[in-house]
DNA sequence: CCTTGACCTTCCTGTGACTGGAAGGCTTAT
DNA sequence: ATAAGCCTTCCAGTCACAGGAAGGTCAAGG
């Protein structure tokens, strides 16, 4: 299979399908005109490569991941490690946006979006001690 | 003012301010040995600055949002309409992690997490259809 | 046989917003 | 004279690719 087609089948841009042979995460063979082919087994990583990627499973989680998917002696325990680690940074992000959401809504409902030149957004980022509530 | 100081009083790296001067969002002058010479304008800027960048606005929109601030007749909505853009942004990127956490929350969830080498997080990435409800 | 177009290849650069570090100059105190 | 603690510039690295240039390959049509 040429990387157009598994471009296809995978869901993912070809671009990055060579990215992921560049940095280890796949080997294709190669057809004799220098061409990557692609076995059933590089297709099926790669579609697990895009879904990890898809949950915000960065690289190296997803090269730790897919060690683990090939050993088929690991420990649930080893993988579910590493999915509670992620879901914790998912979780901190989340709420650091939040914080975000919460005070810019609050400058955001204090403007009045006028032709005046008074705005509350601008004198609170100019003074803010970070709390606007 | 030197660029120490003037980064304890911002609450900014050295490192930042000075590629918030690269950029040219600050403009500071230089003593006769060749130091940056901060401002209070300069001070001001950079904590609003600051500010900004911790609400996660851009770079570029902390530039639009100076020039805002500088000019004393733009119009509210203006600065509105930036804010309003910025928490769109927001909201957009909170959904994309809510429902990652939602589909990764259930995997941890269904996992054993024991010595067993069984483990769902694994097969369903391999699998996955992105229907894990 | 030649050309056209759609593939494929490698290599280089750019993204955003910095961070780290090297190599060297300035200032102040000892 | 030297040591420390500033400051300077410049270069490289981060993360996960995306864009594009220059060129090779393949299949179809004239």
């Amino acid at each position: 299979m040429n990387i157009g087609d598994v471009a296809k089948h995978a869901g993912l841009p070809a671009k990055t399908i060579r990215y992921y042979e560049d940095i280890g995460l796949i080997e294709p063979d190669r057809s004799a005109n220098g061409y990557r082919d692609f076995s059933d087994s590089d297709l099926h990583k790669l579609r697990f490569l895009g879904h990890a990627r898809s949950l915000g499973f960065s690289i190296e989680d997803c090269r730790g991941l897919l060690a683990l998917y090939k050993d088929k002696d690991r420990a649930s325990a080893d993988v579910k490690h590493i999915a509670e680690e992620h879901l914790a940074k998912i979780d901190a992000k989340i709420a650091e946006l939040q914080a975000m959401r919460h005070t810019l809504a609050h400058l955001v409902k204090a403007c009045a979006g006028d032709d005046r030149p008074d705005c509350p957004i601008l004198t609170d980022l100019a003074t803010a001690r970070s709390d606007t509530s």
